[in-house]
DNA sequence: TTTAAACATTGTTGTATAACAACTTATTTG
DNA sequence: CAAATAAGTTGTTATACAACAATGTTTAAA
């Protein structure tokens, strides 16, 4: 990781809640330019245990946020895309961070002072009402989750999954970004059975698989896989 | 479920969060006297799925919070004790609850109108902070399930939890208020082998079991099981 | 007080899935 | 560009756990 002194919030391709708070209260407070970090794929972002000590805003690339449990096994809760706050769910808490988040690719990240947050949410309610609203979305997906891991077999999961990356891309084909045991973390399943399952879902002409570009060919089976677990 | 009038803010045995903040804001806010319900045993206090209507507070005796999941399984995430924010989680989001909470013994629940809360956060932000920690710490304990029920096998996970309900009665005798199916579904295992365990842990002089009493003897050797998985 | 319903118990069986092993094919990197 | 490392693949095996079944026991309701 290395700071960029380059980019300031002027010349910033992605105009955040933070930054347009700042300037509606220019009178207020000076702007104060944040710290924009680049990040090289692979490159841990925030670390599970380590203290919370700025928000942190996704600009460019995508990045991973997974828990590290036992034994080394990851659980990958979700993929974010920019715009969205990373430290969310731990930002409240406010102590050390209840998970990691890394690069699925090189990716850009503003890194704003806690305090100035803090400083202004007091003023500007409205930022607080929609890091919350954000914050509580998180919680949703994460129940579901819970829900997913415990009550559907793994062909379920699976096709959730498909089907969740394929909405994020915006596209029935799409390149997962992702190894295969990473795929695996999504779902709480081994490496082994998400080749498998890549391999049989291919058999099956529900998917069109090449390396790692991806098509679903049969999106209703594949909802209806997904739905009966 | 029923409504009493007879208790208001003044005569309530638990004075919350948002009944000190009224009070201090005197000037600025009549005291709104918030409804106060009564709710038996096994009562559903509030619904997956339906609209959040009211900030829910927990005054008097003791309910579970869980995940209506497939094939009417639930998942209990935890047990919540006064004074204890009962709707917290899906408080923000503001839409729906995205899970159910229902009363374990009879208790009351103080019901505070949505409205009355913003207004209140929009001024005084330490009660908006306040809640927000009670968030983040709900955050954190879900993220420890949620590994828990993926990675721990079933020994491991009725050890953790028996350490968890002992630490909630601050005490290793304590009164189980659930059903063997209901601990089943805190950590999301049969009702027939909540059974086994139970007997086994007994067996093993790890616990003294007579019916829903029981005594953790060997807090040292449970721990050991919870960790080891 | 009888009857029904909820709760608790124990043994047996089937199966989903992790773990292991052994191998091939890509992708980095000095 | 070779060597090393990471990623992907396939078959086999072991096992943890749910599901089923059958039956006893306590609690609640009529």
């Amino acid at each position: 990781m290395r700071f960029s002194k380059k980019i300031d919030c002027e010349t910033c391709s992605l105009k955040c809640d933070i930054y347009s708070t700042l300037t509606e209260n220019a009178n207020k407070y000076q702007l104060v330019n944040p710290l924009h970090a680049c990040f090289k794929k692979h490159d841990v972002i925030c670390k599970q245990g380590t203290d919370v000590t700025h928000a942190l805003f996704l600009v460019k690339g995508s990045t991973k946020l997974y828990i590290e449990g036992l034994n080394n096994r990851n659980i990958i809760l979700y993929i974010l895309k920019p715009p969205a706050y990373i430290g969310l769910l731990s930002f409240f808490e406010n102590t050390k961070y209840s998970y990691s988040v890394s690069a699925l690719e090189d990716s850009e990240v503003c890194f704003i002072e806690l305090d100035l947050i803090k400083k202004l949410y007091v003023e500007d309610h409205n930022l607080l009402l929609s890091l919350n609203k954000a914050f509580g979305k998180s919680v949703s997906a994460i129940m579901k989750k819970l829900i997913s891991l415990n009550q559907k077999q793994i062909r379920g999961r699976f096709a959730e999954n498909l089907i969740y990356l394929s909405e994020m891309h915006q596209s029935h084909k799409f390149h997962l970004g992702m190894t295969r045991k990473e795929i695996g973390e999504m779902i709480a399943i081994s490496e082994e059975n998400a080749v498998r399952l890549f391999t049989e879902f291919s058999k099956e002409n529900i998917i069109s698989l090449k390396g790692r570009e991806i098509e679903i060919m049969d999106m209703a089976l594949m909802k209806k896989i997904s739905e009966v677990g």
